[in-house]
Parts: C-alpha cells; sequence; structure tokens
DNA sequence: TTGAAAGCGCTAACAA
DNA sequence: TTGTTAGCGCTTTCAA
C-alpha cells in the first residue's frame, strides 16, 4: 500500500506537509501544494479513511437513516445525496429507521459506531422533535429536507405553499368551485404547508373554504381512497379532488374508477410528488415535481461546508389527464 | 470515551484479552467471557471503528453500489442488507454507479477509499461480466442477488424460471393460446430465466412457440409501449401478454387503454416484480413478487460468513384483475 | 489460556 | 511556511 510517507518521499516534502495538502489547509506554497499533488497522481496515492479517522476524529462519511415514505423518494434523495458525497471524497451510510420503540437506541448505535460527520433527516423522521432533538443533542451535524418548525439543525425548504396554490389556481381555471383536499395530520410540515395553498388558491379565486370538502388522510392509497369515499358521498360532492401526496391520489383514483366515474369529467383529480405509477396510471395523475435529487445533493454539500445554490431547486406543476377537461 | 482499556481494567484482565472476547475468538474462558461482558455492559463500551480497522484491517462495512433500475428494488434490497449489516455490528454504504466510462473508477474509488469487508451486486451490474470479473480481481468478497452465469462469487438466485412457468399456465388456463412475450436483452440472466419459463408454459399446453409473439424490451415503460403496439399489429395478435418486467407490462397497458381495448377481455397483460405501480393501475396487474427485503439481508448475512435459508424466499404469483375473466 | 509490546497510517499540537 | 513528536484505540505478533 502506498502511504503518506512515501508521498512524502517522493514530493522532498515532510509527512505533515502532506497531509496539509489533502486536507486543503492554509500555509502551504503553490510550488509545495503541486509538487505534493504530482507525487500524489504519480503515486495513485489514497488515503486510509482509518487512519485519518483515528488521527482526525472525521469518519468521512454522512449518514442518512430514514423511514421509508415512498422508495423513490429515499432512493433520489439517496442517490443525490450519495455522488455528491463522493465527489468530496465522502461517503453515503444509510439505514432504515422504524419508528417505534427501537427508534433511538438504532439512532444511537448508528451516531457510536459509525461516527459519522454529518446527517441528512427527511419526513417523516426530520418532522419529528424528538428525533430531532436527540440526535442535534448528540453534536450530529444536520440537515432536514423538507422539515418544518424550528428544530435543530438546518433546513432545505421548499415553497410548497406557493404551488399547491397553483396547483389550486390551476383546478379553478378547469371551472372547479367545489374542490376537495385530502390532507394528513398537520404536524407534518408538508401537509400544513400544502394545505395553506390550498386554501390561497380558494381565496384567490373569492371560494370560501368548505369545512366538509377537507378530509384526513395517512399519506397512503387506503387512506386516499376513504377520504375520497367520504367526499363523493357528499350531498354537494366536490368536482375536483387535490390530495396532499400521489399515494391518497391514487386512491381516490381507484375509487373513482369503481363508482364508474368519468376521470376528470365527473371528478378531476391531483396529487403531489410526481411518483412514477402517476404516469402509469389511466388517466395519467396531474401532480407536482419535487427536486429530489437536487435535494439530497444540496443537503450534503451543506453538511460538507458548502452554501449550495438552493434557487435552482424548483417545484413544478406537472399537469396529466386526470385534471384536463379537453384531454385526450 | 470508553475504550477498551477501561474494559480492560474492571474486567481485570488484559486489553487483549478484552479483544479477543470482543471478536468471538476461541481459547477464553468462560468465567473470563462474562467477567468481560459484564464490565462492557456496565460501561456501555462500544468499540471503536476507526481504531480496530486501522489495526485489524476489517471495516465493519458493506458496500452496496447500484445501477437503479427501480426505486422500489433498489430501497427493499438496501432495507433487507442494511437492517441484516446492523444486527451483526456492521454498516451498509451504497452508491449509485452510473453505466459508462466512469463505472469502473467509481467502483475503485469506492474500493479503496471505504474498504469494505464486502460488496454486494444487484441487476443490472451483477450481469455484467467485466464488473464482476474486475471486483473480484481486486479481492472483494462479493454475492451477487440473481446475477447469471458463471461468475465469480457467490449468487442468490431464485427460480425465476420456474414461477414464469406457472405465470404461464394461469394464463393457458384463462383460456389463452396465443400468448405474447417482451423480452429484454438475453444477456440479463433474468430475461432468460423468464423468457425459458414462457417457453416451458407452452410447452406444457401443448403450444408450438411462435417467433412472431415475442418482441424484444428494455426493461422500462417506452420499450413496453412500443412491444405492445408491435404485437398488436400483428395479423394474428396475441389474446395475452406477458411481459419480463412490470415497467414494461405497464407500458403495453397503457398501448391496450389508448387503442380502446378492454383489459383482460380483448387482452390479458402480465408482468413481473409487483412494483407498486402495478396495484394501483387500472385493471390492477398481474404479476410476480420477489422477495427482495429477504435477498438484501441473505446477501449481507452470507457476506459476514453465514449460510442463511434460502428456502424461505420464495417468488409468488401475483394474480390479478389484468388477466382475470371473469373481473370485477 | 493469558499478557506485553509494537505498530496500523494518519493528524494535532507544538516548535522552528 | 514547514517540520518534529506524540499519540488516536485497537489488533497483531510473540512470549509466558
Amino acid at each position: 500500500v502506498t502511504t503518506i510517507l512515501d508521498v512524502a518521499h517522493r514530493a522532498g516534502v515532510s509527512m505533515k506537509t502532506v497531509s496539509r495538502v489533502l486536507n486543503n489547509e492554509a500555509h502551504v506554497s503553490a510550488r509545495v501544494r503541486e509538487q505534493v499533488e504530482a507525487a500524489v497522481a504519480a503515486l495513485g496515492y489514497r488515503p486510509n479513511r482509518a487512519a485519518r479517522q483515528l488521527a482526525g476524529q472525521k469518519s468521512f462519511i454522512i449518514a442518512y437513516p430514514f423511514n421509508n415514505p415512498s422508495a423513490t423518494y429515499i432512493t433520489n434523495v439517496l442517490m443525490g445525496a450519495a455522488v455528491a458525497c463522493r465527489d468530496r471524497g465522502y461517503h453515503l451510510a444509510s439505514e432504515p429507521v422504524d419508528l417505534d420503540g427501537t427508534m433511538f437506541e438504532v439512532l444511537d448505535r448508528l451516531i457510536d459506531t459509525l461516527n459519522p460527520d454529518g446527517m441528512i433527516l427527511t419526513p417523516p423522521l426530520c418532522d419529528m422533535p424528538e428525533v430531532v432533538g436527540h440526535v442535534a443533542s448528540l453534536g450530529m451535524p444536520l440537515v432536514r429536507i423538507a422539515g418544518g418548525g424550528d428544530l435543530h439543525g438546518r433546513a432545505i425548504r421548499l415553497d410548497e405553499r406557493s404551488i399547491s396554490l397553483e396547483m389550486t389556481r390551476h383546478l379553478v381555471e378547469q371551472g372547479h368551485r367545489r374542490i376537495g383536499f385530502i390532507r394528513p395530520h398537520p404536524g407534518h410540515a408538508s401537509s400544513q404547508s400544502r394545505y395553506d395553498g390550498y386554501l390561497d388558491g380558494l381565496a384567490e379565486a373569492g371560494i370560501a373554504p368548505d369545512a366538509q370538502l377537507v378530509r384526513p388522510g395517512l399519506f397512503d392509497i387506503a387512506s386516499g381512497a376513504q377520504a375520497a369515499h367520504a367526499l363523493l358521498d357528499l350531498p354537494a360532492p366536490p368536482s375536483a379532488i387535490f390530495a396532499a401526496n400521489d399515494e391518497m391520489a391514487l386512491g381516490a383514483l381507484q375509487v373513482a374508477h369503481a363508482r364508474g366515474l368519468a376521470i376528470p369529467g365527473d371528478v378531476a383529480i391531483a396529487g403531489f410528488d410526481d411518483s412514477p405509477a402517476s404516469q402509469v396510471v389511466y388517466p395519467a395523475l396531474t401532480t407536482i415535481r419535487q427536486p429530489t435529487v437536487g435535494l439530497g445533493a444540496a443537503a450534503a454539500a451543506m453538511l460538507l461546508g458548502e452554501t449550495p445554490d438552493l434557487s435552482a431547486l424548483r417545484l413544478e406543476l406537472v399537469i396529466r389527464a386526470s385534471t384536463l377537461r379537453d384531454q385526450v
């Protein structure tokens, strides 16, 4: 194996100087830096992570404990974060976390035995104050993606409220006045902001909110179906249903099919997430696309001390057949 | 921080003895072992991974480089493997790999800088002889999930051929005699075994294979749609289409809808994978469920020296409305 | 079956 | 700006 000592010999400097170059420390002359870099390249030297960690207290590992709300979301965040880590000489370790009694023990062990240099948290974990507080109290640098409120650590938050307003506006433009909303527990930051955007949209159109048109959901297909049944059973049912995520919207779609309703003729349906399923269902689902890969990459970059340009990360309305009157 | 020295003091033995207990080495008396374990528990001692790796050449990390064929597949394998690792004091590091010129460089860097103790490979990576060979030549222990052929490393392979036979039998039982098949490149082990099962099913029913009824695909929606168009344009089109994965089946489903065909009345459609979308499309897709979480767990266990019971990992026919004549 | 000593490859602290 | 020294916490010899 090639060690730092070999590089030092070849470059004609001390080990410490090589170390300085490797760690991008200041106070290294340009000439020496070049010599060292040349030696590193010539020898194909790769630093030993274990030795660096033992001596320097940095593991070069970022942890991503997740609770699975959607495989696509997890995979995209993971891919974005892993590539961002790799580009900077870091690695990403990910692990599922159950939301039960084992949760804290699992997080503690993860931190204690892996000693990650930072942690990425996504919903629902980043919406749980006790989780965020616990991790932060252990001194772990953390970045929350789409986490709500004023919890510890930094957060990357997109403007879900505005895009939900746009979605509502789109439904209004399609001629809808009675628009149902399927809304999960407000403790989830996303649930709240998406609901707020829905209300904004109604207000903008001069439509009075009707509490009957808002039903609870649990972010899954079954609860979406249940909510849709309740909405469609109303004496004056909505002509459009906006679900706070795609899963629930897909549940609503199934219910509409089962009831023999035309979509969007009898009832228009919109979701949020642009899950792969939303493109293949019939009719294809109008929804909102999140820049999930970019979110993962930005979170990793932030943990590694950078200030990524978040303005490039935008939510996007994806209008498909499920809400388009003049559809295919 | 609690070190091994603290434990040694408390247990009244040497560091080396504590180390022996921690690593389950032989030649330790039961009495000493108990003392040490008690001291470990009392002190809440957790070994320092970096020190262990530096001194002992084990990183306690398993790597899972993946190329994303399906988010659900990746996430499930990852979850199974990560939990299996955690239960044994290991961690899982995963990273996307593009199938381009950067591939080998990425794998080399992963191995060189992370020094994983083993590697899990899934399709399509585990079907690429040059990748498997390269990794194996670096001395990396590896387990391939569903990988084909007689490549390096151990493989966990399920009987996709038999279950594909069962699927074909199901279609025959539904009254079909002209059954189309969408078949990706035979270089993919899964493509070949699924196709073989299809042929077995035809043979069992005394149906002569018809080359016109077999169309190529690329495991994605677009290629499935294209293949379906070709099949349905035939002078004597098939009354059922069996696609080698769900994505292609979903493409076929879209085409059938677009052509105004009744499903399964005019054409029955079946897939393979039981992706989440297969449950929410209309009509719900008949498919085959893979024990993906169990596969990931088994792969990790094998890398850590165990011999997991693979008999519990079974493929399962999931019959839904897309092939059921007497459907909802 | 147990222990003592010598590193693993790097960085922190300090000195020059 | 550069170099020297002393560890980081563990496992590997090897000896008892």
